[in-house]
RNA sequence: GUCCCCAUCGUCUAGCCCGGUUAGGACACCACCCUUUCACGGUGAGAACCGGGGUUCGAAUCCCCGUGGGGACGCCA
């Protein structure tokens, strides 16, 4: 059998979103399990609504996502090709000739000054209610689409339609089925919302004397119930993958919940390696149903990705996300000490962006007390006794691991028949002005002996 | 309006093709356990076959009709 080549054709015109990273990532999970050839295609015959912006973002999105392509535009490592030129603005003289093609045989013809694709078929004149004018219709058998994830489908064409706008630029559904027959594409995977345009698409197939590739729609991706009805669109709230990427998601997590979205290993599977799932995919197992989004779970993926990261690559990721912050507090702390934060937080949170409110205490002296906390913190036993005595046992006190610390915390409160968590609570309010966070321990062993012994001091006065 | 696609817990889904299950898992939610806070983790609970007709001894599973959801109906892509 000859090799799979598919595609994924993005438009510049807007920015990179789910829907699209998940076609792109159906495409390329299809060609790299079947060896094949994956293919990216820029169609940007839209002028008015191109730009530069939105086509880098669409390089930079799946270089992110780590959707490689074989052919297409040389960006880094992915690239070049046989089949160019991969953007459709610079492939002008391919389309000319196969009009040239359509009309010599009879297939096209001019009228209003463009040119339209003809319909071989009996003809008649009909007033069009919904359109309020009267239309030429053609009598031609019923177009079957042979899909692989539908199975057989069948729609109507009855009119000509335009294939060279008056202006001289070819319409989408020309370029794109000239470009699959150029670029010798032998599945197309996309969104189902292009269904009812593969009727033209065969029918022009046909017209130029072509066998039509495999078909595979694959269900769209909708609006979560909180979102509101219909697809998910640019505007939604979680739709763009420059997001993710902004806020250091894992690449690989968002990957991998996205090729739940509408696809399953056939077991209980969830959480698998990229590798693992190139190995399963295959279209025939691929849902009909559309798929809602659920921001919740894409988080919950991340996090399990996240607890299982390598020391390096999670401290890493911070120092890129506080970078990218601007952080000058963070930006200015000593790389050991910044390692030993981010390691007690890494067990602590569902993606990075959560770092800044998690850990900013670490960085800076002047962090905000949560007021209800305090409230309540204080409202029990008598935290400034404990405060007091902590301040005392911590001048001589030896810090080096949380076992010791938490060894001396509990002598200490053994002495006044009280227990570790006595003073727990409040030492984390006075050193982090919180109730969530870290181990007190690490906490304490972190911060070290001088931060702690001026925090502890600071509060303890201001109590007064 | 016309055409096309789809239909299992709130959500993603397994089961459907090749009828017989206490209809399974995950996220979310709730309770409990663990615990040094918050998480993680563990245990448990609640939660679904859209409706109606057939076919059949038997239907989530096969067929038909409704209903619901989605998409497409551009000289956009």
């Amino acid at each position: 059998m000859s090799q799979v080549r598919v595609r994924f054709a993005p438009s510049p015109t807007g920015f990179f979103h789910i829907g699209s990273a998940r076609t792109a990532l159906f495409n390329w999970l299809y060609a790299r399990h079947t060896g094949g050839v994956f293919i990216l295609r820029i169609e940007d015959t839209d002028k008015e609504r191109n730009s530069e912006a939105f086509l880098n973002l669409i390089y930079e999105s799946l270089n992110w996502l780590g959707l490689n392509w074989d052919e297409g535009p040389k960006v880094g490592p992915s690239g070049g090709g046989d089949f160019g030129p991969y953007r459709q603005s610079e492939r002008g003289a391919i389309y000319q000739d196969y009009i040239g093609k359509l009309l010599a045989s009879g297939r096209a013809y001019e009228k209003d000054g463009a040119i339209w694709f003809k319909l071989l078929g009996e003809r008649y004149k009909i007033f069009d209610e919904h359109r309020k004018k009267e239309v030429e219709k053609v009598k031609i058998a019923p177009v079957v689409i042979e899909d692989q994830i539908r199975g057989r489908v069948e729609r109507l064409e009855d009119e000509d339609f335009v294939i060279v706008r008056s202006d001289g630029n070819p319409v989408f559904h020309l370029v794109n089925v000239i470009d699959d027959i150029a670029m010798e594409v032998t599945h197309i995977i996309r969104g189902e919302d292009h269904l009812s345009n593969t009727s033209k698409h065969v029918l022009l197939y046909e017209g130029f004397g072509v066998k039509p590739p495999a078909f595979a729609h694959i269900p769209l991706i909708l609006k979560s119930p909180e979102m509101g009805q219909g697809k998910m669109s640019k505007r939604d709230k979680g739709a763009l993958i420059e997001e993710y990427q902004k806020r250091y998601f894992l690449p690989e997590a968002l990957v991998n919940y996205l090729a739940l979205l509408g696809w399953n290993a056939g077991d209980d599977r969830e959480k698998m390696p990229i590798a693992e799932i190139v190995k399963l995919f295959d279209l025939p197992g691929v849902n009909q149903s559309n798929a809602k989004f659920d921001g919740k779970k894409l988080a919950n993926m991340n996090m399990t990705y996240l607890l299982e990261q390598p020391a390096d690559r999670f401290v890493a990721l911070a120092r890129a996300h506080f970078a990218a912050e601007k952080n000058s507090a963070v930006a200015s702390a000593p790389e050991d000490y910044f390692r030993e934060v981010m390691l007690l937080s890494q067990p602590k949170i569902k993606s990075i962006d959560e770092l800044g409110v998690y850990s900013g205490y670490f960085f800076s002296d002047n962090f905000p007390i949560d007021a209800k906390v305090r409230e309540k913190v204080l409202a029990k036993g008598d935290p400034k006794a404990r405060l007091a005595e902590l301040i005392a046992w911590i001048e001589g006190a030896n810090l080096p691991t949380d076992a010791i610390i938490e060894e001396g915390i509990k002598t200490l409160a053994a002495k006044g028949g009280l227990g570790f968590g006595d003073y727990q609570a409040v030492a984390r309010l006075a050193l982090s002005g919180t109730n969530v966070g870290p181990s007190i321990t690490g906490m304490i062993r972190v911060l070290g002996r001088d931060r702690v012994q001026t925090r502890l001091k600071n509060f303890l006065a201001g109590l007064a």
